[in-house]
DNA sequence: TATCAGCTATAGCTACAGGCTATGGACCAG
DNA sequence: CTGGTCCATAGCCTGTAGCTATAGCTGATA
């Protein structure tokens, strides 16, 4: 979204109006009017309530003003990121299993080799403990989800993450029998089927929870381990629901079933959160950035997806 | 700074060269070329090594390019900030004392107006006082200085504030004596001088320390309170340090000595912390960016300075 | 050391985004 | 009803950021 555009409709609501909005950066009306305009086609919805006296932020505006302003200011005071001192010192960052082999590779290779007097520890866990480390201080960031209520800062949304059903292809009958042959599934069906899942505490349970699913106990292994949940499934036990980035593997073996879940598909919002323990150093600077590129690589493979609104008109 | 730029910067670092940045871009790559010499033109200093197989992110580089990733996929994101539920409940505020009276007004005319479901309880005290508070989960929100180690969350740098050195004209003797008449006077005068501070625990002391000040304790009142020191100081029983934003009612009065202090200018860091308490929630968003709008008034009115790169070369 | 391949910088052109002026039309106050 | 105030639209103009072509540099290799 434009900065520049952005930040028109901020003066404009700083100053109550158009005309004066022109005035105070120093230039004319219509030109502002012109961006508002194309603003509000962007974002699809009115920005701006345009009153015989002037202009008011719609509701709609209001949300948009208050998340740029922030990172409107940080743009401009990005000059001053030069003069942080080079990161160094101990990290102890914690990401969800699964992500762990996503990251491994460029934290100890790139990040490493770029800051030497940055030592990263890597810790995974299923996001229910990750969460639960984060807030006793056990680390100093943290990627979550954000279906768990957390006592640490939710600093920023990463990514959004499509849920997956998936099986050993010998299993591929249980859906047949109920009529579920093409994607996506409902998540009414998984009341139905044999799932192996992590406990209640984790963020996968939570986001199934919210989505209305609710497996049978009779029917429900809880187990949290990842790679325990892997090979129930590969032995053919059961159906699990994993999120994409964790599904590379399966997804290039031909002996799974891999089914979308939900209509609108079923997502979760991968967060980043940094300890309360913990002030913004250069060093955890260094980290979120990485932490952006790394994700930022994984969408470009489509293996995410960028957090997107959810309702969007065009 | 640009936005495209910036993000150009990132695409090569991510490429390991302008023509592969320029081909996955989508563009030629002398354009990359002409905004990268731009975007180096404009901080003064050079942020790729171009060697014979490509470029590399210098040092300044690096920090700038991890400084603005997470802005930059913030702005990506901003339309999920739409969708958004609507801030309520309540935020407790810290703020630095002498910042309570610039904020009073708005947070509870206008923020209160906009959002009528929130409800905001603004706490003042001298910043060592907030920033304890802060940790110990009273607080929601704060503003404090950055001079102090902080077990909060440090989100952003706010502005940098001018300290001041001021007094009742009746001691401009003092000055006079030491053949100090004009501005700035060093920092090694605070030694001489009478001089009426808050205590070691807060920023304003810490700043000092650290810009090489040693009041001599002899000379030294330590006041916690605001409204003490400035009675003492206009009844003139010494002098004391405060930053600009909490003279502007003594910058009006004649009968006050406001000097400038130290060369470069002795300044702080304002920042904002977010509790480890809470998490980041359309309300706190909401009062974040009411806090950016609110300092960016100030410094329009020239209290204020935007946070600025120490050493900049043009 | 000389050569070549690969990369970036420079020069000059073009096009479009975003600025401006002029003006029309809506809205509110008196 | 009328005048004043304010935003939207139309049409023009300029500057920026894109493009192509080419020069110049660097590092690898023979």
């Amino acid at each position: 979204m434009d900065q520049t555009r952005l930040r028109s409709l901020l003066a404009i609501a700083e100053h109550g109006g158009f005309g004066r909005a022109a005035a105070a950066l120093g230039l004319a009306q219509p030109s502002l009017s012109r961006q508002i305009a194309l603003l509000e086609q962007e974002v699809g919805r009115p920005l701006l309530y345009r009153h015989g006296r002037g202009a008011r932020l719609t509701e709609d505006g209001q949300r948009l003003a208050d998340a740029a302003r922030p990172l409107l200011t940080g743009l401009a005071n990005l000059a001053s990121a030069l003069d942080d001192p080079v990161p160094r010192g101990q990290v102890v960052l914690g990401v969800p299993t699964f992500m762990s082999v996503h990251l491994a590779g460029s934290i100890f290779g790139e990040l490493r080799q770029r800051y030497p007097q940055l030592h990263i520890r890597l810790v995974d866990g299923f996001s229910g403990f990750i969460n639960q480390w984060l807030t006793e201080g056990r680390l100093d960031i943290a990627i979550l989800y954000d279906s768990q209520r957390s006592r640490a800062i939710m600093a920023e949304v990463l990514a959004e993450e499509d849920l997956l059903l998936f099986a050993h292809r010998r299993r591929a009958r249980d859906l047949r029998g109920e009529g579920l042959e093409q994607d996506p599934v409902p998540v009414s069906a998984l009341a139905e089927l044999q799932l192996i899942l992590p406990d209640q505490q984790h963020g996968l349970r939570r986001a199934l929870h919210r989505a209305g699913a609710h497996p049978d106990p009779a029917l429900l292994l809880e187990v949290d381990s990842l790679a325990a949940i892997r090979t129930l499934v590969e032995h053919g036990l059961g159906w699990s629901v994993l999120p994409r980035a964790a599904l590379t593997q399966e997804a290039a073996k031909r002996c799974y079933i891999l089914r979308d879940l939900g209509a609108p598909p079923l997502r979760v919002r991968l967060m980043v959160a940094v300890s309360p323990a913990r002030g913004m150093t250069p060093a955890l600077r260094a980290v979120l950035a990485h932490l952006h590129a790394m994700v930022a690589r994984l969408q470009k493979r489509g293996i995410m997806s960028a957090p997107a609104a959810r309702a969007r008109q065009n």
